[in-house]
DNA sequence: TTGTACGCGTTATCAA
DNA sequence: TTGATAACGCGTACAA
């Protein structure tokens, strides 16, 4: 079933190809009945437009690339989901890379998503991403860009985010609220907006409340597991905290592992509070309290910003920073 | 920075596009001051093939569409990364669509893809499909597909599947050797082979130690939580399992759930064995023990062979059902 | 060894 | 109202 062309209509009807053309598009210059005739053939042979071909004569692809660190991880499938969403309502797909952490696969995937024409780019940086020249490069030269989640500290661009600092102030607030007082903060590299962002919030709760800010509980771990075991297994010897503030979904859980081998017992009505979309967390024991982050938000408002650029729909509209608020679930 | 042609190396060294074109791909009849000449021009001026208008030429993308249930998911975006792997590793990139359990989602997805030109298919059906008309209507046309993780029943396909028999078999044996009698089995919807082979897997286990097979302890739930939720609490509430054995992820939480609202209480030693590749299994109260998917490999082996389909590297090798086996593991 | 011309499917421009 | 032609970027058959 070799896919119909216009030349194949064009030939069947004895007409030109371009007759073809303006009829399948409506054009008010072709005769009703002609109109009609090729629309029915068309119909009926079930007739596609080659996108391809259409690609090379508008150069561009009605596609947006993604580039997210893992697919495998709740908040970045949710924010996927959302993406996938507007772009599909709008008339184009998602090609999605994982940068997989790593800066170098971050860069060869910009590379090919250029190479492939796709017309523009959402992205959340890889936790080993220092700069962002390697976007801006292309974004200089109009290629639309928009960061969502982890995006550099730049001025000049789009960005979407969750408000980490008002989601972290609030959860170490509840917690001091609630007595704890040596409350540990596990979280991801320091380059990532995300972690400053959330450490700020963190420090300046302890702040208001008078408590000190103690550099020993705060560690950062990258993405080896060993790393964030032994981090985690060091705390709880030397501090015994009595409450761990996590940055990540898989941060919190080698906290409960942590705490399920019981090197040392933890205070007994230890809390864990996190950053996280997992959907098991009032399942845990004890159950884990939760900063949620409006991922599907997140990615439909990227998204939308993208598709607007692309479009040349925000004339006037200048560089923006969009902050989506958490939700706080106390367990 | 508007990517250079060919035509613009040609016009820039005052030769023909053939000659560049040759060139590039190193041709013998070249002269070799020539090739060097416009290899280097290429590479300062970092010239990149336009891949739309190759695909236009050569009537190929290479990319493979996927189309799965739903990203959010452990099992299927593990998967994804099986499969992004190996088609990256082959110079293709991956378009991914979500069905979200329609049929009618699936179908224009396929057409999508289809009228897109991707170079083959993979897909997981989604739980409302009852038939693949929709699929096998392009691939017997020479549209290369390959069937993984929910396939459908024919017998002329491509399939990559986990054992679910032999998972469903093992699990079961396991629970009545521990000592269970009243085993529940909350599935997935009868149309999916998953559903079927679980089922089989599932009853044999009960022959096999001589167990009376009760339907009334047999659970299909379609994607409404609402309703997982209702057959499990009739479930516990008629019949008191000792033992959950639940098909998805979602299913096996639904039963945590439940089983925390304490509607009415449990055996105390009430056992929960899932297939599901959540990594969080083990954390769980009473922990779930799990038949682990292969869901990496499920991937990269699915995508390897569409691959080997697409670039004719399958010679003499027929239709084929792969099976993989899973993993117990026991909590 | 290099260049000319054509075709992939489509639309826009110009001519009829 | 319709048709012929060129163009998007590339590869290649054929000519030189």
């Amino acid at each position: 079933m070799e896919p119909i062309t216009i030349k194949d209509i064009a030939k069947a009807l004895n007409i030109s190809t371009s007759t073809v053309s303006r009829a399948l598009r409506g054009s008010y210059e072709i005769n009703t009945e002609t109109k009609k005739l090729v629309m029915e053939y068309a119909e009926k042979m079930n007739y596609r437009p080659n996108p391809i071909a259409l690609s090379l004569k508008e150069n561009r692809s009605r596609a947006i690339g993604v580039i997210v660190p893992e697919i495998a991880n709740n908040f970045f499938s949710q924010a996927i989901n959302g993406i996938e969403n507007i772009a599909y309502n709008r008339g184009y797909h998602v090609v999605i890379f994982q940068s997989h952490e790593s800066y170098e696969r971050e860069m060869v995937n910009v590379q090919h998503l250029f190479a492939r024409k796709v017309d523009g780019l959402l992205i959340s940086l890889s936790g080993s991403t220092r700069d962002v020249n390697h976007i801006e490069n292309y974004r200089e030269n109009n290629f639309p860009v928009v960061y969502f989640d982890r995006v550099p500290e730049i001025t000049d661009a789009h960005k979407v985010v969750a408000d980490n600092f008002d989601g972290a102030f609030r959860a170490t607030e509840y917690m001091i609220q609630q007595g704890k007082r040596t409350i540990a903060h596990i979280t991801s590299p320091p380059v990532l907006s995300i972690t400053q962002e959330r450490l700020a919030g963190y420090k300046a709760a302890l702040e208001k409340y008078g408590l000190p800010i103690r550099e020993e509980l705060i560690k950062f771990c990258y993405f080896s597991p060993e790393e964030a075991f032994n981090a985690i297994d060091s705390l709880i010897k030397n501090y015994q905290p009595d409450a761990f503030f996590t940055a990540s979904d898989r941060l919190a859980l080698n906290c409960y592992e942590a705490h399920k081998k019981k090197i040392i017992e933890l205070p007994k009505d230890v809390m864990f509070f996190g950053f996280t979309n997992l959907n098991v967390a009032h399942l845990l024991e004890p159950p884990l309290s939760t900063i949620v982050q409006p991922a599907l938000e997140l990615g439909q408002t990227a998204a939308e910003i993208l598709l607007d650029i692309i479009e040349n729909k925000r004339r006037g509209k200048g560089y923006e920073t969009i902050k989506l608020k958490t939700d706080l679930h106390i367990r």
